[in-house]
DNA sequence: GCGACAG
DNA sequence: ATCTTGTCGC
């Protein structure tokens, strides 16, 4: 009997025409520290029915994934998910969640589209232009675009997803017999690195450290004595 | 007007 | 995103 957000009365093209602004502040060129020290991230999740957003925020070694500080932040929620407008019902929470860290990433890994979205800025793009951090998004399912050629089954192999005739990002295949991840830069990454620098932190799930370990926290489901359970992908 | 549509 | 048992496949 609890629920219902408070109705949310928007301007919704004044959103979009936002995000077309701030989608020309997005660099897509590496600018990270090399080697990466530290990595971190980022996912949402809710509770009370859709009441309470919360961010899941996961800081890591580089090297060796070690976890070195992770946060939890909760905010009300404001906004209902629109298709595409989606940083703007996520973003404040996990802002929150940075800022609890004990010092920010050198690369950001978030759950959720970075250019591959219809005004090339979805919530790690935006991310990315509000921290200046560099950011990669790693999402499960596509926004915009599509792939004209076959993923390999290979662990590693990757494809264009495009948009007209430009390329937003890239379909990965990170684990053989799991649907590819849909990974783009977001901002001050390089298109060419994403694949990779996602690949790098691929361990034995379909999702890289970064992202899987924020998503656990997120939704609640961080419990795992790390035996014999692990129902991930 | 009719679908499509991150999380 | 979230609600959920059993079930298919490596």
């Amino acid at each position: 009997m609890s629920h219902a957000l408070p109705q949310w009365q928007g301007d919704t093209a004044a959103l979009r025409a936002l995000q077309s602004e701030r989608a020309t502040q997005v660099i897509l060129r590496d600018a990270f520290a090399k080697p990466l020290r530290t990595i971190a991230g980022f996912d949402v999740g809710f509770e009370d029915d859709g009441a309470t957003t919360r961010a899941a925020a996961i800081l890591l070694d580089a090297d060796t994934l070690a976890i070195i500080d992770q946060q939890v932040a909760r905010l009300p929620t404001r906004m209902p998910y629109i298709p595409g407008l989606l940083s703007f019902r996520e973003l404040p929470a996990l802002l929150d969640a940075l800022a609890m860290l004990k010092h920010a990433p050198d690369l950001a890994f978030i759950d959720g589209h970075g250019i591959a979205h219809p005004r090339r800025l979805g919530i790690a793009a935006h991310f990315g232009v509000e921290t200046g951090i560099p950011s990669i998004g790693v999402g499960k399912t596509i926004l915009v675009g599509e792939a004209r050629m076959a993923l390999h089954e290979m662990r590693g192999a990757f494809t264009p997803l495009r948009d007209g005739r430009e390329q937003i990002g890239w379909l990965l295949r990170s684990k053989p017999g799991c649907l590819p991840l849909i990974v783009s830069p977001g901002h001050r990454v390089a298109m060419p690195s994403a694949p990779e620098l996602v690949m790098r932190y691929v361990t034995k799930y379909r999702l890289p450290e970064p992202t899987r370990l924020a998503d656990r926290l997120a939704s609640r489901r961080d419990r795992g004595d790390g035996t014999t359970d692990e129902r991930d992908d």
